[in-house]
DNA sequence: ACAGTTATATTAACGCTGTTAAGTAAAAGT
DNA sequence: ACTTTTACTTAACAGCGTTAATATAACTGT
């Protein structure tokens, strides 16, 4: 029973029913959950319906990573006000463990799983803009901190520092989200570990 | 066509058949390619076979993983020669890096995909054996190094000690792992990443 | 030596998956 | 009024993990 053509507003509208529902089912039931024909149930259409919108599941997921990306940079946004870069870094820090371990599924998605890597070309959201790209946001704060001169002198690469710094947190994170069930380890608090993590990183990067 | 009964070698060897094939399979064409199906041609089998020698596929991959634990630990085990405990935890963190690089799919499969946690009771393997166990490994040589005196003083918990070692240079090798081909991120060379963060965790666990 | 049991492996099948092909009904264009 | 386009459907395919039912070879007890 097809309904009339719609409008690229209409459309659009359609692609973010599918993707909101996927990721709704994801969040709550886990990846596996998360099934074509089930998305298509939970919007009332039918399985082949989303393949009009989504050239396959993959595309399903990327955009739904996409919507995350830009979730995540905006949960960041306002620690970017933080005067002190230093402080600001180290609110970077916390904000990104506490966006990872609140939502551990997206999380998991976005960094912890292999997929087709996302081409900045066609994805949604805009490369070094500081409401969207959370990598950005990052190395501006080591920017920052490198413009004051607060690093060691030997650490000149704005890239490097971030990406070790990012490694950090990925760390911990990835590890609680993935091994804090392993009864093989006897994991120390959560919070406990990142707080460790942070001193160790500034005391590591930063002049003394 | 059925033949003749086994002795318990003989079963032991059609298990460690069973667990090479998958290896192989999923080595060499990633986790995707390992179906039982698969699996069973490889060995001439039919693939309900495997059922009568794994409950399921995750009894499978659960094998995988506890000879690639214990490969990863035989692989470190020389590094404990090494008389400087500092030297030894840092030789430590270069052969774990380099496990994870050199066979990423088993390192995936070992520590960045969600799976059943691991009872220790149901392992093969002997937690707190120092041929068997990495982060037994990891631990004796924090304990070590914390015996010299030579950690921060404020430092006391061994195993949040080598908790942040860990997730410190897993941070480095899963972001490497899985995101090395996104474009998105100008990625440093990864000798220069892992190197950095040796050196961060040194300066920042350590004395001055 | 023969019957019965057990172990080992097989084929067939179930329900699920992502995905494609073919078909249908309503609106739009001419 | 007729055709084309759009939006959607049902039916189907090949593959997956897994289970049920089945067959056969080899041991076991008498």
């Amino acid at each position: 029973m097809p309904p009339k053509p719609k409008t690229e507003l209409q459309r659009q509208q359609l692609r973010t029913l599918i993707i909101d529902a996927a990721r709704d089912l994801f969040v709550s039931k886990g990846v596996e959950a998360v099934t074509m024909r089930e998305i298509a149930n939970r919007i009332g259409y039918s399985a082949t319906s989303i393949y009009h919108h989504f050239v396959d599941k993959e595309a399903v997921i990327r955009a739904i990573c996409d919507t995350d990306f830009l979730a995540l940079a905006t949960s960041l946004k306002n620690l970017l006000l933080i005067v002190n870069p230093v402080d600001r870094l180290h609110a970077l820090g916390r904000g990104y463990a506490a966006f990872a371990l609140t939502h551990p599924n997206h999380y998991r998605m976005m960094f912890m799983t292999a997929r087709t890597p996302c081409e900045p070309a066609e994805s949604s959201l805009q490369q070094n803009n500081a409401e969207q790209d959370a990598y950005f946001q990052l190395k501006s704060v080591v920017n920052d901190v490198h413009a004051t001169g607060w690093f060691r002198p030997e650490l000149q690469n704005a890239d490097l520092i971030a990406q070790t710094i990012w490694a950090g947190m990925h760390g911990v994170c990835a590890l609680q989200i993935n091994m804090s069930e392993d009864k093989w380890i006897e994991w120390c608090d959560i919070s406990a570990r990142l707080q460790l993590m942070q001193e160790v990183m500034m005391r590591g990067l930063l002049r003394e």
